[in-house]
DNA sequence: TATTATAATGGACACTGTGTTGGATTGCAA
DNA sequence: TTGCAATCCAACACAGTGTCCATTATAATA
């Protein structure tokens, strides 16, 4: 299908590439990553990554690009099954599942070792989902609500993730819903 | 006072390495910048930064941890004025006035461009502040709450700081209490 | 003010990672 | 099987690193 990637050897490479990226990123920030322990990690010739790649950070915004598109297949499936404008139970919940599914991957791209590219995308995908809610009101406020609750999400996603996803995407779902829209209230009376 | 300064022409040399790094902090990650243009940036020779400091993201701690010293003390004297378990309306305004005075510092020091040191010093702070909250709950649930809030303030800071913090900090620190009070509630009925 | 201690400078060193090149080798696709 | 593209490998000049040491400049203080 995509012509670029007829090779079997170009995919491996790009597989095994990406992998490895992933793996440092658990511990490293992109930019302290060298093309040199890359390429050792992944037993891929410094010289091939040169020809798919121009550095590590185009590598990661590669597969940010990616994640990020299957992420907003996602949430266009469940927004045809509901036809749901603020951000639902169910959507966030196949979400939650769908990063529980590549939790490493997901660590690495919500952490701070990333280049907040896909934050920045998530954010963006946020807006999309919720821009038919507009009571009117002072829209630099409505920007810094928006800025607070996602930062909250991710940051409590994160959470989750680092310590293993132990509890399932719905109690999650639930959970950040409850704290976006009631705040401490949510949490206390409930 | 502090031996370590008494030579004027050190202090001279700490603070031209520190304002440099400041400004570079502004447009790259701690972990991309060279020690070479650091010191071009500062005027100081490359030997001279290496009698100071091991390498950035050293001399980058060193500045954080002066800083939250300073916002320890701040805090401290603000609970003795009132006794405040509870971040306060006076507490969180407080803070961000003296944001307001070095937003140059806050906005590198609050960054994607830093180690995110700063930003768990202060929820370190935040957890001095509200520890006898103790209302009896799942101590998980309120870790994901005190993460969600936390991030999400300091995201909204961030904002607030890079639109060149035109807003007083009373208004900014209001709405932010509102947020992690009532959370979207808390913005729709006020 | 003159003296002394020490901080900053400037140049040199070996070392490591970079990005590129050209030729040899491998293995996919047709 | 053959042709072609992908990978490997060795070598290259170049950048920044961290550490010297001899020299210069300047702060502290007698």
């Amino acid at each position: 299908m995509n012509p670029s990637k007829t090779d079997r050897r170009v995919r491996y490479t790009k597989k095994l590439l990406s992998d490895a990226l992933v793996s440092l990123l658990q511990h490293q920030h992109i930019s302290s990553i060298s093309v040199k322990e890359l390429c050792e990690l992944a037993d891929i010739n410094r010289s091939t990554f040169y020809t798919h790649y121009r550095d590590p950070a185009d590598l990661l915004s590669q597969i940010e690009a990616e994640v990020y598109e299957n992420m907003r297949r996602h949430v266009e499936k469940q927004v045809l099954k509901e036809g749901a404008l603020p951000v639902s139970q169910q959507m966030l919940t196949s979400i939650l599942e769908y990063a529980k599914e590549n939790v490493e991957l997901f660590k690495a791209l919500l952490s701070e070792n990333c280049d907040f590219a896909f934050q920045k995308d998530i954010l963006e995908l946020s807006e999309i989902i919720s821009s038919r809610n507009n009571f009117e009101v002072d829209t630099k406020v409505k920007a810094y609500l928006r800025t607070f609750s996602i930062a909250g999400c991710v940051s409590l996603f994160q959470e989750w993730l680092k310590d293993g996803a132990v509890e399932s995407p719905e109690s999650i779902a639930g959970m950040t819903l409850r704290f976006m829209q009631k705040g401490v209230a949510g949490f206390l009376y409930d």
